[in-house]
DNA sequence: CGAATAAAAGACATTAATATCTTTTTAAAA
DNA sequence: TTTTAAAAAGATATTAATGTCTTTTATTCG
């Protein structure tokens, strides 16, 4: 309902490597897709978008795989909403009215808007490193549960 | 973001008519379609899906078109996004997680629960007739302005 | 260096949502 | 009763999201 399934595998995938990648270990796309249950060539392309952002790192070749690097734990849920769904979805009016805006709201603009800007909180404070904490590790590692 | 467009759509031909349609005046497809910039055939099929809910009436045949009936001005939102996108998407995980739920939730569930509750509650309190008053109809009325 | 391994890249396939076009059914009115 | 107008229905087309497969590039190690 709120965004794609990219986004809950890209999610997935970088909780996956920060939890089980603990000191620098490298992460192969065939073990993150298994345990997670997910396909496996559509979350190498996702990975790599992560990749090329900077939210984690990878190593091509033997003993390759992804790793974390510093900006890992630090980023913000919003960023990887932002690379797999764009932002502008945050603005979209809900009747899909392009002049609908603050000034020109349609009926439903500020009731959307006020839960908009709740989710949008939410996602733009909390890390990825607030996922990870001991009270989640076993639900995380229980995502491939289907 | 939280709905699809065919719900949009759906809630604005509904709102055309209502308000177009008042003293049981008829409603053309045409000039819903037209007015609202909405793809002319498209609209046709979920206006049908409307009727068939019974949420506007319909003839056929000349001077024949939509409007409205004793439900019509009565009828929550909600069963606009149920006829238009189904209801599982008030429960899918965030995450795209089968087994997420109160329960067993996944770390994003509860925050996700709070402020999917409001939306639903918002979309199960505010009826069709709702929007339709004076401070809505100058809005409604430039729904096509594209 | 050459073989093996793993991500990157790109081509192709499938599915669901959105959009268009044509035919059928219904009803009004001349 | 024939003509005409309008929704209903159904077939087809397009697009975007999701998913799969193959080739290329980089890296490690013998």
């Amino acid at each position: 309902m709120f965004f794609s399934k990219s986004f809950g595998y890209a999610l997935r995938g970088v909780l996956y490597v920060s939890i089980e990648g603990k000191e620098g270990r490298k992460i192969q796309i065939e073990e993150i897709a298994e345990q997670l249950s997910v396909p496996r060539h559509f979350l190498a392309k996702i990975m790599k978008a992560v990749v090329k952002k900077g939210i984690l790192n990878s190593t091509k070749g033997p003993y390759g795989g992804f790793s974390i690097n510093k900006k890992t734990l630090n980023t913000k849920l919003i960023h990887l909403v932002e690379l797999t769904d764009g932002t502008e979805l945050f603005n979209n009016c809900i009747l899909g009215l392009k002049n609908c805006n603050g000034k020109n709201p349609c009926p439903l603009h500020d009731e959307i808007a006020l839960i908009r800007s709740q989710l949008l909180n939410k996602f733009g404070k909390t890390r990825v490193g607030d996922l990870t904490d001991e009270e989640n590790v076993n639900f995380i590692k229980s995502l491939a549960v289907v």
